[in-house]
DNA sequence: TAAAAATACTCCATAGGTATTTTAT
DNA sequence: ATAAAATACCTATGGAGTATTTTTA
């Protein structure tokens, strides 16, 4: 199997939430610079493209809905664990 | 929240299965000195202790189980969906 | 033509490797 | 004593940054 970057999924949410690498990337704390780079070898990992984008405007393809769809929840699920996961 | 490596949690649930490094590095292609810093650093993200081991034996705390037992289910999903995820 | 994304580099942190040492049976 | 994990040290890859260029509304 293709080894892919959670981040970099998680990083796709966001744009796919936001529409805009830019507000994403301000949103994650990151430039949009890295956030591009992040997102275009998440699309080389999976061999396809999830975000169709022109300088004006940012749209999903049908590959990022079932990305988003099928994957976004399990992340946000794990998340939500260790974000309350015991530490000693 | 704290960045930890879904690599790492991946490795750690072979390592719980296998109850042994080297197995388990094995199974993974890697070797075991990489498997052992992974899960190292993966225990220091948490904060907390995963494994138990000596040197003939590794056993899964109470934080290993819950970490196996809440986050393990999702990534077999994600990692299921990716691997049929549509390519070009 | 102006704002947003892509690109061209550079840098650093993390993942991984080999060789060696420690340790529990 | 020996086999397995940990450690020390080294290398390479990937993530992130700044500056610049491209592009489309």
């Amino acid at each position: 199997m293709k080894k892919i970057s959670f981040t970099a999924v998680r990083y796709f949410l966001v744009v796919a939430e936001e529409r805009s690498f830019k507000r994403a990337a301000a949103q994650l704390g990151i430039s949009s610079s890295a956030l591009s780079h992040s997102i275009q070898s998440l699309e080389d990992d999976l061999g396809i493209r999830l975000l169709t984008r022109t300088t004006r405007s940012v749209s999903v393809t049908q590959a990022g809905l079932l990305l988003r769809d099928n994957v976004g929840s399990h992340i946000e699920n794990i998340d939500a664990i260790l974000k309350k996961f015991p530490h000693d």
